[in-house]
DNA sequence: TTATCAATTAATAATCATTACTCTTTGATA
DNA sequence: TATCAAAGAGTAATGATTATTAATTGATAA
């Protein structure tokens, strides 16, 4: 998602959503985010620009991300939940080790989705496919 | 995963575990169940037999069925965990709105796994397909 | 610009699924 | 039948998330 403090106000203006900076920090970074961060690791880092913000604040903008469909939720065997501003069909790799999670794009996941969907009807409201496997980090330690 | 006493007990053998009727009420109860139960829909269910199980034995023999690779956990957005027996490759639909769970087995999402699988240099330690869909029940109520 | 007020925030308490702990009971072995 | 580690019941603790509350602030219009 390319997004910049424009298009969110508007976004949030459209929504009757009111523009506050803590919102606007904890958007940007979510939504440039590449490793789907944990609640915790979001208000850790827009701490750092917002002293006293709350974790409250920080679960209120991701529902808020969620509904206006801007970002999806991991719910993995690993507490706690992470989040996922890649909207295209993809697979989540996810490592069992560290926890990391990288995202898979291919033509074989795409046409796997297309071919589920018209098996399904077309009606299906979202999807999430998941993969567990060893990432390259710790598959070099040994 | 056709199961029986017979073939749980053995299991239970050769992994060093005890055999109890809690365990083996609990075990036959989830890996029968096509309808992802969550633990406490399976205690609740197998208190009627052993009415003073606790949620703690549950648990546990959840984990050791996880631990061999009988069954495996759904984490849904919808919290608590489900348990599922199916350890076939195939697609879990989940209704958002009863929150019911079906599986769906096809030659697309077989032949997605095996091609997924090959491009990711066949190391794959485990999946998860879920997708959303209003079901059938909660289609026809308007 | 300033007043107004509902929406938002920070701080904190509550919730609830799951796990840990403790003490009692029991299955497996000899 | 005795032994004892493993497993059970009951209960406390944990931890992520949600709810609550009182203070603050963004949006609007005078
Ligand atoms: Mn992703
Ligand atoms: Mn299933
Ligand atoms: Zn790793
Ligand atoms: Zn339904």
């Amino acid at each position: 998602m390319d997004i910049n403090d424009e298009k969110l106000i508007k976004l949030f203006h459209s929504r009757g959503f009111k523009v506050t900076p803590q919102r606007l920090g904890i958007c940007n970074y979510v939504l440039k985010s590449t490793d789907h961060p944990s609640a915790e690791k979001i208000y850790s880092n827009i701490k750092k620009k917002y002293k006293t913000i709350s974790r409250a604040t920080v679960y209120k903008t991701i529902a808020l991300l969620k509904e206006m469909g801007l970002i999806s939720e991991l719910n993995l065997n690993t507490t706690p939940s992470r989040y996922d501003p890649n909207q295209n069909i993809h697979v989540n790799i996810i490592c069992p080790k560290c926890n990391s999670i990288s995202d898979y794009e291919s033509e074989v996941v795409e046409e796997f989705f297309l071919n589920l969907k018209s098996e399904l009807d077309n009606d299906i409201l979202g999807q999430n496919l998941d993969v567990y496997k060893i990432c390259e980090t710790c598959s070099k330690k040994k």
